[in-house]
DNA sequence: CCCAAGGTTGACCGGCGAGTCAAGAATGCC
DNA sequence: GGCATTCTTGACTCGCCGGTCAACCTTGGG
């Protein structure tokens, strides 16, 4: 009768794994250390994975789709400036949620990449996730001075960059904090920052208008409690 | 009567190895790629080097104090807000050119550290830069909201984090480029963008009045004929 | 206890790359 | 050309680490 095999090796293995990437990236990672961590032998480690490389494309594969899904946001064109303004603020902020939201709940599997750096098998997600990220907010850009909302002496190919880059060191900040911080007084910061940037002067009014009028604008719902500290 | 040393060996070996370890790191890169991309011997390396890490520190090494050099800048404070606000705009103008033009010139050793990643000597180099950045644009922010130069609900730890990390992006973008971009016209997408989202309503009255009366404002210098392609 | 089946192990193998050093090469004087 | 001095070379050594596999271990049935 044969002898029953470890369900939680694997399972370990995986933990370790993920684990040692993220201190030491994939390239400086040892099977050994993984093996070691997870408490079984080096030959084990074998059994469920075919190479080093493949047991890190098992954490991360599982994560590519997710990634991609996060980053696909319907557009949405009104004719309205109103109407424009406020979608406008509403579909960012709720955008900004949601993606803070899942680098959080997947902060390990980043660590891991930004681990690595260069050379790494999947490392281009990094990148390609920057790169996404600009396009997309840079769609929405030219969108957004078509319909007036913008400045239209803004280069959107540089200040999208800007933006995405900013965001980019908020993911790398959250991800590095061991307790979860407060996600959406990031967000407003950044929200309240780039909307005062790239508005134009219309605009601006239409929404001091819906300030004034008690409307439920982004702004208007800003933590007004919140003080820096 | 001795041989004479090749006096160029030395020369070609850093030069082949700037390239090297810039295209793939300290870790990847081979010794044998440097001596054969220098046209030398793997033994003429040791040579000049005690080791292939020595070799990296020796490019590094000169880099360093530059690099500190470059982001000590001298706080000025002043108590009229017109003063205030064209001071700081001028500031902030000069030190962003100041700094890329720095970024620019040394783009082969930034592209050495940033495509080791983790895990590479003197990788902290890059994360220190951040954090120099980050920490001085806070310094700087403080001081301006408590001029009322600045809106006084910004968190600037986290506003900080944002633009130092927009200027990171732009940073990278810059060294990627073959041929040398409009670092100027770049600048001023960057300040144009953070001063409008952070000047309180007074400051932006200064400004605009500035603006009407012809003097020299840095928005009054922007350039007008650039329509965005 | 013996047995068959399958699981697990860690000493071992072999490729890779940093570093070594004796042999060969270059130089200019006599 | 011979010689002494120094430079340069590239085959070689050695250690690291990913991956292998025969020996040993575990399990439950008879």
């Amino acid at each position: 009768m044969p002898r029953i095999a470890d369900p939680r090796a694997k399972i370990e293995l995986l933990r370790a794994a993920e684990s040692v990437f993220a201190e030491h990236g994939l390239n400086a990672s040892k099977v050994e250390h993984i093996t070691t961590r997870a408490g079984v032998s080096k030959g084990a480690f074998y059994l469920h994975f075919e190479s080093k490389d493949d047991c890190w494309r098992q954490i991360i594969e599982g994560f590519v789709a997710k990634l991609v899904n996060c980053l696909d946001v319907p557009h949405v064109a009104g004719a309205d400036l109103v109407e424009n303004v406020t979608e406008h603020l509403d579909r960012w902020h709720r955008h900004d949620l949601e993606i803070l939201e899942f680098c959080w709940q997947n902060r390990a599997i980043f660590r891991m990449v930004l681990a690595g750096g260069g050379g790494t098998p999947y490392a281009y997600l990094i990148d390609e996730f920057a790169a996404r990220v600009a396009e997309t907010t840079e769609g929405w850009m030219r969108q957004a001075v078509g319909a007036n909302v913008y400045r239209d002496d803004i280069d959107t190919t540089v200040v999208a960059a800007l933006i995405s880059g900013a965001y980019d060191r908020m993911v790398r900040e959250l991800i590095s904090r061991p307790a979860r911080p407060d996600i959406a007084a990031w967000s407003y910061q950044a929200l309240s920052l780039f909307t005062r940037g790239l508005l134009t002067d219309e605009a601006r009014l239409v929404l001091d208008r819906k300030v004034s009028t008690g409307a439920a604008a982004v702004e208007a719902r800003s933590p007004r409690a919140r003080r820096k500290s």
